[in-house]
DNA sequence: TTTTGACCAATTATACTATTTTGGTCAAAT
DNA sequence: ATTTGACCAAAATAGTATAATTGGTCAAAA
């Protein structure tokens, strides 16, 4: 996935099985993947996953914070490829595309329960999910800098982004895709009603794109050490 | 509701059961509230009820056709008391009120298995929920009239307003509402986006509150009529 | 005539057992 | 040193017989 040369075969171990509960997860979601299944999905007996994680929590705990690493380089790439990205609006059609990509992360952020199963009263889904969400706090950040309009409070601004994410990755459920619009076209429209509906023209637009990545990074930094760390 | 004037004893029976039924299924959804539960909760025997409706399914039918009555009464007022409901965005924050303010409209529109349970497998909820929507016609048509911004198609801002109809009905499953910005801010914000990011300046604005009043009045005599000549 | 609630068939919940599957282990094979 | 897969206890599932509940009816009461 980060490097095509790299074969399946010589894929590493822990991420051959990996992206074999992703694949097993996504069609049958949390409850109904079993630990034999994924060893076989991955071409591993099923004590070699028992090697690298002690249990089947800790490898689902590993798969999201996996797949929320995934999601985070491809966000990276997605801003670092397009030079206009030093909008918000831009910012957050990019988040957008990016969660949507990624089937896990997206039942995650929407509470799927048919793909969640059990887990979600395990675990607490905001724990994964609200670093995803724009915070509070960069919001008030962007106003700050002239971006935002000023007019409604960060805080209200936050919850419309989240109101936002959570309607444009949900809506499928009640109007089929074969009844909605382009994806792309959706996506972009929801791009050009934040431009004009809650930014505000000027201000420091590079400061945008330079935080957006600086964050992004140090939040991959952060992932890097705990994946070394907890093996 | 429609008139405090009227006492719950002379209130007829029909209008009775179906407020019933409308608290116990808030609270129990259809699959856990009982035919004799809604009998006792309205101060009747259960025969009754079958005096009324052929069986339980029809009650159901009725009870959201009632809710939706009540609703459009409901969203009638506001448009009436609201001097300044002659903009889009005034008239879309009045749909989410009124909405909202309907625990069985919500469910429906937002597909809630909890509350609608077994129903949703029978009953095709699109059935109902699409009357609310803002339907692509009159979206086209107010684009036509130069009071929704033209660079994008009618059939995506029809869409556009679905998510966020939808991601406001459902944001507080995710987020609490402890945790949330006040209801109203909320409200008056996405009213603001819309009003910023979808609408245009000028146009025939009193167009808008013209139409609408006229179609719920139409909608509700289309009530009306179906109410009378099929019990 | 209008309304009721005891009554019934049918569905659904419950309790229990038998069977299968599952997460996890570890002696043996590589 | 690694990796495996047969193995096991525990948990989930399927099957079943029984009890309780439910939607719907209708003779009798109001």
């Amino acid at each position: 996935m980060t490097n095509p040369n790299v074969s399946k075969k010589r894929m590493e171990r822990p991420t051959r099985i990996l992206e074999a509960a992703s694949r097993l997860t996504t069609r049958y979601g949390f409850d109904k993947t079993t630990v034999d299944e994924i060893a076989r999905e991955a071409g591993v007996s099923k004590g070699a996953i028992y090697l690298v994680w002690p249990g089947k929590e800790e490898l689902f705990d590993a798969l999201i914070e996996f797949e929320m690493k995934k999601l985070m380089i491809d966000m990276r790439a997605r801003i670092l490829a397009d030079e206009k990205s030093d909008s918000i609006a831009a910012l957050y059609r990019h988040t957008l595309l990016s969660i949507k990509q990624s089937p896990l992360i997206s039942a995650l952020y929407t509470r799927d329960g048919k793909i969640l199963g059990d887990f979600v009263r395990r675990q607490d889904p905001e724990r994964y999910t609200k670093r995803l969400l724009m915070s509070k706090e960069s919001v008030a950040a962007m106003q700050s800098a002239g971006l935002l309009r000023d007019d409604l409070s960060a805080e209200v601004i936050t919850y419309l982004f989240s109101i936002m994410s959570l309607g444009f990755l949900s809506i499928n459920s009640i109007i089929p895709v074969e009844n909605a619009p382009p994806f792309d076209s959706t996506v972009e429209a929801i791009a050009a009603m934040v431009e004009s509906g809650l930014t505000r023209p000027g201000g420091n637009r590079p400061l945008i794109k330079e935080s957006t990545l600086q964050m992004l990074d140090l939040m991959l930094e952060q992932y890097e050490k705990r994946g070394s760390d907890e093996g």
